[in-house]
DNA sequence: TTTTTGGGTCAGTCTTGTTGACACATTAAA
DNA sequence: TTTAATGTGTCAACAAGACTGACCCAAAAA
């Protein structure tokens, strides 16, 4: 929006280029694109088995935080019980994840997987960890760092909070470009 | 996959670690979590009005392309032309977009959008600006340059095409982390 | 003992996607 | 010029995944 009106040509001018609204839009595309085809491998196979995303998440969260309660899990996918329940029962059922009582608190279901759902979560993964793995080969661990800044970014508040309560800190938040832009 | 066996302790493992499980599962809960909070914005605007994500899409594509044929969205879209005609229909009825007849080829449709559609446009537009404004500050020019590689890396080789048809190579494909891992 | 909490479930609705089948005008080909 | 092929629209039916609202139960907390 603002900024000193001209300047020199360069110094703060990279600042300007850096925010302009075409660079912004180029951020709409490439995560509109980028995550439809980030998430099409797992849909593929899903669609074989009569699954869909949302049972994708739920194996992976399960898979991610074994012995994860109900509630921790509706609070992470910021889906209500009923939407939850639609694709938890039926994995449930068909043996992908099982439910244990809380040992303090015996309302609680603690929620993991079975070999059967580890094996499913697997191949899912596999699909996008060499899907993945291609574009971060591609551009290379800098980049892939610069990635992982953004993305955070891009989470609220609620939603960082709750990655960073799961995993200790797992590369991004030390090193490369500070935020010291302008230069 | 490959990869030099073992060699030295380091260097190699520099890739190593790089690439390891953790890392991709690590991609996938920032795709999941900053896709879902980076169009949370949008979603409540369009919410208020009756209508939803599908029909920002379709505004952001035609403003970004006017006079784009209903095939070419089509394609971008990568959906049905039934599942199109659900939103853009009533666009077109509610006085967001018009269409036009090509000059060569009168069987197509041209769209773009009224200034009514542009002003809708704009305002969904300004929230995720905004959004993403933050992210990229907070980030820094290299981490920024870096997420636009790495999404790039993202798309499917088609999706790629279409992007770079659209926009003559915005900032990404020049600079920055050449893919020389290793170290 | 009463209330709150964690979880489950029934019923109905909405958005956005899908197939399949036609229809119509226009352009390209035989 | 007749015959495809193409670009677009539309009806109908269906599915996934989200939502709200209303209740229920068992266990924990007050």
């Amino acid at each position: 929006m603002s900024d000193t009106p001209d300047s020199k040509p360069m110094g703060a001018g990279r600042q300007l280029l850096f925010l302009r609204e075409e660079e912004l839009r180029l951020a709409q595309d490439l995560l509109f694109f980028g995550y439809r085809d980030f998430t099409a491998g797992p849909d593929a196979l899903l669609a074989e088995i009569n699954m869909g995303r949302a049972h994708h998440r739920v194996l992976h969260f399960v898979g991610r935080r074994p012995g994860i309660t109900v509630g921790e899990l509706l609070s992470i996918l910021g889906i209500t019980k009923q939407s939850l329940g639609r694709v938890l029962t039926p994995l449930i059922e068909d043996g992908y994840v099982v439910q244990a009582h809380g040992r303090n608190d015996r309302r609680q279901r603690l929620l993991s997987l079975t070999p059967k759902g580890q094996e499913l979560e697997r191949k899912l993964f596999e699909r996008q960890r060499e899907w993945v793995m291609r574009a971060y080969r591609e551009a290379g661990p800098v980049a892939v760092e610069g990635f992982r800044r953004v993305m955070r970014g891009l989470m609220g508040a609620e939603a960082r909070a709750q990655l960073d309560r799961a995993e200790p800190a797992q590369g991004t938040g030390l090193p490369i470009g500070p935020s010291r832009s302008v230069a």
